[in-house]
Formats: structure tokens, sequence, C-alpha cells
RNA sequence: GCGGGUGUAGCUCAGUGGUAGAGCAACAGCCUUCCAAGCUGAAGAUGAGGGUUCGAUUCCCUUCACCCGCUCCA
């Protein structure tokens, strides 16, 4: 399947169009058209519904564990600034990068490194990113070479200060990138605003700052306490949000795939720190079974387990589940979902103040006079079993989805071409939107077989009996074969059509949008009809 | 952020330093008794800004967006 032809019917029938189209539009901003909104509420509904409304509370489902309780939350998109300073996400998106203008590449600012050194009269600081075992050989060569010098007189070179980043140095002219052979080709840093900054209150100053969160995940941490104190849920027990996040994306590309503002179905579910594991793979194995059930059921999807290397220090393992969206070169695969296993890391760091992830036991990260890098709230957010008496932090597992990742998963999955026969018997390429009929933006269509004899007035009746529960789609105009084709490629999965026998006998005909398979039911069965072929 | 490419009607594409064409779709109507192609009619476009020019959709500059490659990717 070509992409462009994707992204062709998507704004042609209004699936998708660019943000501020009629100002030349915004990278990486996309809106959802009228077809489009419906598909992604359903996708957002069946997820809720799934996972939290629908969730039985009382027994283990889908081979779960034990049995364990599902609620929800819906908390603000700006958050009190620490939150992120404690969660990492400051410190992590608030990166300064130098670009070379002789080797095209980007650094961080504080990860190049480098020594002073003096040779032929002139002092220049040579940089590496090398790792630091090979990091003064690496200098050493690089800065021979810059000299013209041969390793043999390696005691020319004047070396004038140990190993120190490049954030210590201020004149940049004096400086050899880390890829380099001239001198002076890194830009100044430039900061890189990952998270969206914005001021609260009218006044804006750097005391109001704060951010547009880049995950929903944070408020369902930061409001733990509030939920167990408010519900009456027990470990083990998750928390389910639905809400937009914003990331500065540097490279925003490939249709909706990577946005800027774009929206996730977080989960986060805390369970006794000896059952993690279990429910690790439950969750892991269980979110990947929804994708299937929803319509990705081929080898484009697949379920990838990280490496440990490939682990953050405190996760006892994590998963994607991803997609080969078409875009992508053959053989790779784009994120849908993550399902983290993040130990007590999220709690602990808003407990005690941002933890250091590198470290084993996890501890708090310290600042330069020795006191905590980012304060935590102070808060007890330790969980007490008041059965056993026993108080813990809980562990969490976080199966966190992009909801427009998912959508464009689904409409990449359902483009289809094929034949179908046209009134000569003839095959036609059709065009037609396999969605699962759960998300199908519209449920049914309801037709007259031609525009007089009263089959006007009987399909509007139907629709309009079908109409309260569902968005059904009424249309008169134009050859029937047509009128099925335009549904074909909204994915509407099933057209009723009125002809003449309904005259004499009160039936009307249903096809479906895959089979093309007409039946033939009574109009009074059709809301009964539709609804078990829905489910 | 870098390099290359592309921006003309809703879509797919023509074309020209001098009034911008077509097919399909959509719309109004006719005709039509089951899978897009019949007839009639009307409507609709040079991404944005600036420059050169008597005149720019065309040439130049800037900008925005999209595509490909590199870089980045929590």
């Amino acid at each position: 399947m070509q992409m462009e032809k994707l992204v062709s019917l998507c704004k042609r029938r209004g699936f998708l169009f660019q943000s501020s189209e009629i100002y030349g539009g915004l990278n990486g901003f996309w809106d959802y058209g009228p077809l489009g909104v419906e598909l992604k509420r359903n996708l957002k509904a069946a997820w809720w519904r799934d996972m939290v409304n629908g969730h039985d509370d009382t027994r283990p489902v889908y081979g779960s564990p034990t049995s364990y309780e599902m609620t929800g939350l819906d908390c603000t998109i700006i958050m009190h600034p620490q939150v992120w300073k404690c969660s990492g996400h400051y410190d992590l998106f608030h990166d300064y990068m130098v670009d070379c203008r002789e080797s095209k590449r980007r650094y961080r600012h504080d990860q190049v490194r480098g020594r002073w050194v003096e040779a032929k009269g002139q002092r220049i600081f040579v940089t590496t990113m090398v790792e630091a075992e090979q990091e003064e050989a690496e200098v050493q060569a690089r800065a021979l070479k810059f000299f013209h010098l041969r390793a043999k007189n390696a005691e020319e070179l004047k070396w004038d200060s140990g190993f120190q980043s490049l954030t210590e140095v201020e004149d940049l002219e004096r400086v050899l990138g880390p890829d380099a052979r001239a001198l002076g080709t890194l830009t100044p840093p430039r900061e890189f605003n990952l998270m969206f900054k914005t001021y609260v209150g009218a006044l804006s100053g750097e005391e109001g700052t704060a951010f547009l969160r880049p995950e929903t995940a944070q408020g369902i941490f930061v409001n733990f306490k509030n939920v167990v104190d408010s519900s009456r849920v027990r470990v083990p027990f998750g928390i389910a949000q639905i809400g937009k996040s914003f990331r500065n994306e540097i490279t925003p590309r490939n249709f909706t795939f990577r946005s800027r503002e774009f929206e996730q179905m977080e989960i986060e579910f805390f369970c006794h720190p000896n059952s993690s594991q279990d429910w690790y793979r439950y969750w892991r194995d269980r979110r990947m079974q929804w994708y299937q059930e929803m319509g990705l059921a081929g080898e484009r999807l697949r379920l990838r387990e990280h490496d440990p290397e490939e682990l953050s220090h405190y996760s006892t393992g994590t998963a994607d589940i991803e997609y080969a969206f078409p875009f992508l070169p053959p053989g790779e695969f784009g994120e849908l979902e993550g399902i983290a296993h993040r130990g007590d890391f999220d709690l602990r760091s808003h407990m005690e103040g941002k933890l250091d992830e590198t470290t084993q036991p996890l501890q708090v990260e310290l600042g330069p006079e020795g006191k905590p890098k980012w304060k935590g709230s102070g808060r007890d957010l330790t969980y007490r079993d008041d059965l056993t008496g026993e108080r813990y932090i809980p562990h969490v597992i976080e199966p966190s989805a992009g909801a427009d990742r998912a959508v464009l998963a689904f409409l990449c999955e359902a483009y289809t071409e094929d034949e179908a026969p046209d009134e000569k018997g003839v095959l036609q390429k059709r065009v037609v939107m396999r969605l699962h009929p759960r998300l199908a933006p519209l449920k049914a269509a309801v037709f007259p077989l031609v525009k007089k004899d009263g089959m006007p007035e009987i399909a509007q009746e139907i629709y309009r009996t079908l109409k309260p529960h569902w968005p059904v789609f009424y249309d008169e105009k134009g050859a029937v074969g047509r009128r099925y084709r335009r549904q074909d490629e909204a994915g509407t999965p099933y057209c009723i059509t009125v002809d003449s026998q309904t005259l004499k006998d009160r039936t009307v005909t249903i096809r479906d949008r895959d089979t093309l398979e007409q039946t033939r039911i009574p109009i009074a069965d059709c809301l009964e009809e539709i609804r078990q072929r829905l489910q």
C-alpha cells in the first residue's frame, strides 16, 4: 500500500486534515475531519470500555494473575512545574545541543568532552564522543592529526587541562568538533525545548513558567494517593487516563505518526512488588491481544521485548507493540504502545525527589550542594494493605498507548484495493476501508434503490430508526453501485437497501462491506440485526 | 538542523513572461430496479510574502508545508 494513497483518501473523505491548512499548515499538527473524529472516538471508547468501564473487578480476566480493579482519571494538561522536574522530563527534555557545520552532526552540549592542548604555538580544545576508556587515546590521535604530527612526536603536544565538558569552554572558535577536521565548526549551544513552555498568570515571567504535559502518566502518579483515599480501590488496581500530550518533536514526519500534539491512552497499574513480574506479562499479552481483536491481526503487528541493555536501569521489563507502517523501510516497525515495568521509580520520585536512574538501588539525585537536585513532594505515597497490615510502595506496570498512532495503524491496515464486479459483471477496482465495525465511523448506510415509488420514504423511516443508536448515513443520489462504493471508502460495514420487493413484503437487503453478500431481512429486524453484527 | 525534490480546482495531472486546460469527484436536474464510467447544466485553482517587469502561475529572493535521504528519537 502506498502511503500517498491513504493520505489522499484521508483528506478527500474527511478523516484527517493538516492543521491550519488555509494558512499553509503547521508542522507536526493534524486535525481529524468528520469521519476521523468518529474513528478516533470509537477507538478511545473501545479502549476505555475494554480496559476500564467494562472490566470485571470481581474475578480474573484474560488470564490475569488475580482479579483486579480498574478506575479512571482526567487531569489537567498543565501541572505544577515540579512534577516534571521530579519525573525526569525537565532534565531530559531540556538539552542544549550544538551542531557541527562540517560533519552535519548534532551533539548534546554537555556530552561533548575534550582537553586543551597546545602545539606549534596554537592552543585548541580537542573533543570526542567516544567512551571514557578510549577518550584519552582518541583525543591524542585527533590532536596529532590536527597538528600534522607523527605519533613519535607526541611529546610536542602540551596538554594543559584534564578532560572537561564543552560546557566549560567559551570560545568555540578554538574547538575541534568530535567529527570535524577544521576548527570552530560547532555552532553555539542552542536550547532544545522538547516540552512546550507556557506561562501561568496574565503576567508572563520565569516564576510563572509551566509546561504542557509531555505525557499523561504523571497526572496519575501525583493523584495516586487521592484515588486510593477516595475510591476504596485496593492493590492490585489500575488508573486509566486518555488525554492530549505535547512534545516538541525535532523531526515531525510520517503523517500523524510523530505529531507535536497527540493523544495518549495510558494505564498505571499498581501492584505488590512480589507479583509485579506476573502483572507485567499479563498486561503485555493483554494489550497485544487487544490490537489483534480490533483488527491488526497480521504479521505487520508484533510484540518486541526490549533487550536488557535497552531497559532503563530501574525497569525489569519493557515491551513495545509495534506496527510495520507502510512509510517505514521494509522490516522496520513503529511503536504503537509501550508496556513498561517501572518498579517504584515514579511514586518514590514524587515522594523523595527525583531519583538518579543510574543508581542501583535507586537513590535521590543530588545537586551541587549535596541536597536533592529536585525536591519531591514529601507526601507519603506508600500503600498500606489493611488486610495484612503491610506497608509498601507499589510497583507500577505502565501500558502507554498512542491514540493517534493506533488510528493511523488501523487506517493503514484497513486500506485495501480489491475488485468487485460492475453491472456487466466485469471486475472493477474498488477501494475499501476494512475497519473493524467497532471502529467504523459510520455503522450503516440506508439507500432507496431508486428515488421513486415511495422507496425514499421507507428508507428514511429505517434511517430514523437507526440514527438514535449509531452514526448512520442516508443517501438517495445517483446509481446505487456508486453509493455502495462511497460507503466502502468510508469503511461503513453495512448498507441497507430498500427495493421493489420491500414495497410488497417490508423486507430489505443488508449488504456486507467485505464479502459484498446481501441478506434479506424484515425492516422490523434492522435495528437488532445491526446491533448483533456490530458486536 | 543539513542536502535533494515537490507545491496549479476536492483528487490526479497539463500548460504558458501576455485572458490558466482536462479527467475524475462534488453540486442541481434528467435517466436509472443492486455494485462508481449515460445525458444536461452550473460551480471551482497557480501555498504565502517580496522583487524584477508594461505585465509573473512562469524568472529571482524569502517563507510555509509535504515527500526522500541524513541527523535526532524520551
